[in-house]
DNA sequence: CTCCAGGGATCAG
DNA sequence: CTGATCCATGGA
């Protein structure tokens, strides 16, 4: 990876990547809008502020010892864009669409115990309710990083947090199902190491044993958290999205969506997902 | 006031 | 087995 150090920045050249585009597809909860390039994003116990415009990526406010370590892989950097749009476009004008409407979209690769509680808060939840109760969260259980901003709380810092504890972060009805989390990390029914080592289908198996991860949720998981490519998660907006553009319009069962998602695009599924999403979110596909 | 949100658990048939 | 209802909370 070529990169310059001036001025207190990090800049790369970089193809396929929108910064705007991908913190709002729906994959990352902790970031800041600054202007339309510039976001701030707290992940991996660090901050940053981070500039894309024009194939260009300038990272604000890190080290060089933290943009090899940490930023590059966080980014996706080393997975080659261009070969899964083409792959994906071929032969299928609603892809073709929707990827040249979010064509700088990447799918973060981001902690999984983090990702876990996240996508439990998401389920029926809104997004800025979402990133609201995260913030609550990480201010109030996890460590300072700097002056303002506070890391995504360990293991080790929620073990012992109570149902009552959690109802005060405003996790609502989803304060039994984080509780269930940890509680399953304590018995070793839940052991993230473990599940680095599986595939998609046992892995899915071992984190809907978790309450609250459905279907849905662990998809999003092991996109999100486990970088495997094969989910496609269904939530109403990609419902709503297959349905207009591959159903007719016709209303569809969720387990029939997923389905159709994921023999469709197979191993490309997540990012197929991604394209979808970011499409349907920003022109209200179906509202 | 009602409706609903990046769903899933639980209940009713 | 499928479909309906409930769930906390807050904004529209």
């Amino acid at each position: 990876m070529d990169y310059l150090i001036k001025n207190n920045k990090i800049i790369i050249n970089q193809m396929d990547f929108n910064i705007k585009q991908t913190l709002e597809c729906g994959q990352s909860f902790r970031f800041a809008e600054i202007d339309e390039h510039t976001f701030k994003i707290i992940a991996h116990n660090k901050a940053l502020t981070i500039t894309s415009n024009n194939n260009t990526i300038e990272f604000i406010n890190t080290t060089e010892d933290d943009f090899l370590n940490i930023w590059t892989n966080y980014f996706d950097l080393q997975t080659d864009y261009s070969i899964i749009k083409n792959t994906l476009s071929s032969n299928d004008d609603v892809m073709k669409k929707c990827i040249s409407f979010g064509d700088g979209i990447r799918i973060l690769r981001q902690d999984p115990f983090e990702i876990i509680i996240t996508f439990i808060i998401s389920q029926n939840n809104r997004i800025p309710m979402i990133k609201k109760v995260i913030e609550n969260l990480s201010t109030n259980y996890g460590s300072k990083i700097n002056d303002i901003d506070y890391a995504f709380p360990t293991y080790e810092q929620l073990k012992n947090i109570t149902i009552e504890q959690l109802n005060e972060l405003k996790t609502g009805f989803r304060s039994k199902y984080i509780r269930d989390f940890l509680d399953k990390i304590e018995d070793n029914t839940i052991d993230i190491q473990y599940l680095y080592t599986l595939e998609y289908d046992e892995l899915k198996k071992e984190l809907m044993k978790i309450k609250g991860v459905g279907s849905k949720v662990s998809d999003c998981i092991i996109l999100f958290g486990f970088s495997i490519t094969n989910a496609f998660p269904v939530d109403v907006w990609i419902k709503r999205v297959v349905e207009y553009f591959y159903f007719d319009n016709q209303d569809t069962k969720k387990e029939l969506i997923e389905t159709f998602g994921k023999s469709k695009f197979n191993k490309l599924g997540g990012y197929a997902q991604q394209y979808l999403f970011y499409y349907a979110r920003e022109l209200q596909i179906g509202k």
